[in-house]
DNA sequence: TCTGCCATGTAAGCCGTTACATGATTTT
DNA sequence: AAAATCATGTAACGGCTTACATGGCAGA
């Protein structure tokens, strides 16, 4: 669950486990909820089936309606599906949170998948992304405190602009978090020793609107 | 100027026109201003020392205090500086303003060299990220209205998050625009056939600090 | 008819991180 | 005395983007 093809497959399963596809609508459907911006490429798209298919978690689908290779509709699209072995593997990968969970790339897919994920799991990647981007925030602040003298004002601009960035993204996980715990965050008693911070609280009532009961496992 | 080792070589250089440097300390300065998050690593950074040394762009420094190889203070450092090629280089480069320069990587190794950059090329780098961020936000905006009532509430939410920060970079580059024209933008004639976005105008008194007069070349 | 979108793949090139190799100096 | 930091590189592996190959269908 480290590498990046790991997580790449994870989003595909994710998103094949709420309806079989195929891969040029899977392209658009992963580009618009992992970010319209990077519309994976078909290069890394179609290898990750490839993966997938070969691992057995997701099959072909051959209904009657789509004949194989038949000159039925258009082009002969192949629609894929999890495979009972795909839905066991999926809920298996979203039950447990590691630290590999809370990395860049693969924390976006964990969240797109929190539907799916249960309310346990959900909060200990919540909180763990939320400690990486402290740590983070407290890296930021401590070198443009080290160098503000001697930068220029643009460079001291952006620098003011990465902190304000990641600041906005801790208060964020802090709102999903205190709504996750269904508290509203009262005052969560952490220890000082990692680092926790004495919680700024900018959060508002900006929190995720309604959330559903998701299904427990998948 | 397109590729990312362009890009890069681009950092490396503008960074030792300010000072001679060696490859460790190069490294941890890239790290300070590019982000504290990303520090390159040094497979990428001497690979670029290397290709800058050997266009004659960048030069070892050999002065009466650093011996070559002896065993004066800790290990032999190679500082590096610009050669005359290199200032030239770099002033052309840093003189003109292509799309490239307003992609994501290359426009904050741009930005971070403003302060050695003319006003009228700072401004038109600036209005190109602008008319980029303000596409893609626009495409943000159409996929999330699209694909709303499919969502549900955690991809709906990341989505909102996506856009709201997309927005908060375009409100940034609009304040740094006003105060580069010095006008604080009384209301600019765009024509509307480019996308050009009403401006919303959530610039507040948010700007840039101080801005020096810069050296106007290099 | 031609452009553009639908649709699936493959191959190559680029490049960046990671791990390894090496060794001195400073701090604990 | 050990650990951390300083300091410079190389090699290999991973993997993503880009371009190419192919072809059907729909609308202008």
């Amino acid at each position: 669950m480290s590498t990046r093809a790991e997580v790449l497959d994870l989003a595909v399963l994710g998103r094949l486990a709420t309806a079989p596809m195929h891969g040029y609508e899977l392209r658009k459907h992963l580009g618009a909820t992992l970010g319209p911006v990077r519309a994976l490429s078909y290069g890394s798209l179609y290898p990750s089936l490839r993966r997938l298919t070969d691992a057995g978690l997701i099959a072909e689908v051959r209904t009657a309606t789509t004949p194989p290779h038949a000159l039925s509709g258009r082009r002969a699209r192949i629609v894929y599906e999890l495979t009972d072995a795909g839905r066991v593997h999926l809920a298996e990968v979203l039950a447990h949170a590691e630290p590999a969970a809370w990395d860049d790339d693969a924390f976006t897919v964990r969240f797109t998948l929190f539907a799916a994920t249960d309310a346990r799991t959900r909060l200990r990647i919540l909180e763990g992304r939320h400690a990486r981007m402290v740590e983070r925030l407290d890296l930021l602040r401590g070198s443009a405190a080290r160098t503000r003298e001697r930068m220029d004002s643009y460079t001291a601009e952006l620098a003011r602009y990465g902190l304000e960035q990641a600041e906005r993204e801790v208060a964020w996980l802090e709102d999903l978090i205190d709504t996750e715990r269904g508290t509203r965050g009262p005052l969560d008693l952490r220890p000082a020793t990692d680092g926790g911070p004495p919680r700024t609280s900018t959060a508002g009532a900006t929190g995720v609107p309604d959330i559903p009961n998701p299904k427990e496992q998948l």
